[in-house]
RNA sequence: GGCGACGUAGCAAAGUGGUAAUGCAACGGUCUGCAAAACCGUCACUCGUGGGUUCGAUUCCCACCGUCGCCUCCA
């Protein structure tokens, strides 16, 4: 079995097959930082960090570039509002999502390219589309001639002829056809302005990621990536650009994850993330209250092209499945090595590994490669109860920590650094409780655990002593 | 209006032309002084509704209902 993919461009999964063997050139269109990242931005670059990790894990040695279009029409408009400057407010917000996204436990990309550190490359793209009669200056702007195409609306399934009908805004009179985009936008007095040929100005939406993705990968790619909303018009537009200049199909696969949204617990209504309603999680926000492998368990969870159901409810329930992934990492009571309970745990392991594999080589199944965890999660556990230790049951937990590491997961035992100055005094207190138990004291050793419990302590008594959890 | 996607147990969510993974929750049991955790067991005769194709469909086709995304702001 391979690696197959679905791809947006044929509408079909399709077998994985590079342009150059071992290699894999990746884009993914990241974000344009004009306020705080959300969870939504969170889980697009998770379901790529998985693609990518994934791809290594099989061998690939992936070339991933993820960019940032850190001037455009709502940097702009978002700086303005807040009186600061642009290029400054989005290179703050993209250096605070970069940082977020380390504690994601998101590999960093080979590259984040910025616009702002594009120009020279943007410049020299669109004058090559003037050149070859894909585009045209007009009073300082510069517009891609869409007519010029005759292979537009390949990705998103429309007909040049549909889009001019549903035309419902106004046309720029300086443009040939309403279908025609902005490569290049005359400056305004006041906003952020690069010399060119046609005139101080900036950049279109759109031609960036074409010229970042030429100048970091080569010409054409292996996978394109994003969330399935860009589709159109941007990654039409992308499209159109990169073919008009080199005349060679662009990327092979193009990849788009669903979209996260909001689900009110309450009335199961799907509700939109937005400032008025109080709604927004940030990553922020998810950060201060979760270890960062439950927002990551929450995106594993469903295929990553479906919709993605958020709610405090669904955070709450995967922070008790990490949990439960996390009772596989505890050490072995016993140290047989040997026996029909090594037997089970060493043959379900593998076929664990072998579900995971197959899962995830059917377009990145990450629901099925879970599953298979929990498998292990169960195996282990059993033969821990069993008696199993040593060897085999170090084996078995290195697998787990193997494929969830493909996951991305980190399975930090350590409670992501919370109640460390708290441990000492949890300690005394779990002694002084063993004592009462030992005395049969069990009323007040009782009130310990619920007093403990009240502030968030968790006891739990095993043979091998008390456990605490925060 | 056009294009596209989705609708599976209380919740979340995989999956297959031959009668439904997994996790959370719930319930029963083992363990425990009692709990918790772990383990064992139970939990969808059914996969939005109605037709059709088929020996057989949740899986293919059609219609309808519902939800969502895109149609030049959007991960």
């Amino acid at each position: 079995m391979s690696i197959h993919i679905y791809n947006t461009l044929t509408r079909k999964v399709d077998p994985f097959v590079t342009i150059e063997p071992g290699v894999v050139r990746m884009y993914v269109c990241g974000v344009t930082p004009y306020d705080d990242a959300h969870v939504g931005h969170a889980m697009s670059a998770i379901v790529f960090d998985v693609i990518r990790r994934y791809l290594e894990y099989r061998g690939y040695q992936v070339r991933h570039i993820v960019n940032f279009t850190d001037v455009d029409d709502k940097v702009i408009a978002r700086a303005e509002q807040l009186g600061r400057d642009a290029l400054q407010l989005s290179g703050q917000l993209a250096d605070e999502f970069l940082a977020q996204l380390a504690a994601l436990n998101v590999q960093p990309a080979t590259a984040y390219p910025r616009v702002t550190q594009t120009i020279p490359e943007i410049v020299a793209f669109i004058a090559g589309l003037i050149a070859n009669g894909h585009a045209y200056a007009a009073e300082g702007d510069v517009y891609f001639r869409v007519a010029s195409d005759a292979n537009y609306g390949k990705l998103s399934g429309r007909s040049l002829g549909e889009m001019l009908s549903g035309t419902r805004f106004e046309v720029d009179p300086r443009k040939e056809s309403p279908a025609d985009f902005a490569l290049w936008k005359a400056a305004r007095p006041g906003e952020p302005a690069w010399p060119s040929p046609w005139g101080p100005g900036r950049p279109g939406w759109h031609i960036e990621c074409s010229a970042m993705s030429v100048k970091h990968l080569g010409e054409q790619i292996d996978i394109h990536g994003g969330g399935n909303d860009l589709i159109f018009p941007h990654h039409e537009n992308e499209i159109a650009q990169s073919e008009g200049l080199t005349g060679k199909p662009f990327a092979r696969y193009w990849v788009h994850n669903g979209m996260l949204q909001l689900v009110n617990p309450q009335t199961r209504e799907v509700e939109k993330m937005s400032k008025s309603l109080g709604n927004v999680v940030t990553v922020a926000n998810f950060l201060e209250q979760y270890d960062p492998d439950v927002f990551r368990l929450i995106v594993l969870g469903s295929y990553y092209r479906n919709p993605l159901t958020y709610n405090a409810e669904i955070a709450a329930d995967n922070a008790r499945k990490h949990e439960r992934l996390l009772s596989a990492l505890r050490p072995a009571v016993g140290d047989s090595a040997s026996g029909p309970a090594v037997e089970t745990l060493t043959q379900a392991v593998e076929h664990a590994r072998a579900s995971f594999t197959q899962a995830m080589d059917n377009d990145f199944n990450s629901a099925g490669a879970v599953a298979a965890l929990f498998e292990v999660v169960r195996a282990t556990n059993t033969a821990r109860d069993a008696g199993v230790g040593g060897q085999p049951f170090a084996a078995a937990q290195a697998t787990f920590k193997e494929l969830a590491g493909v996951l991305g997961l980190r399975l930090n035992l350590d409670r992501h650094g919370k109640g460390q100055d708290s441990a000492p005094f949890i300690e005394l207190l779990i002694e002084m409780r063993a004592e009462l138990r030992k005395a049969k004291q069990f009323a007040l050793a009782d009130l310990v655990r619920s007093r403990l419990a009240d502030l968030g302590v968790t006891l739990e008594d095993s043979p091998q002593g008390t456990r605490f959890k925060l």
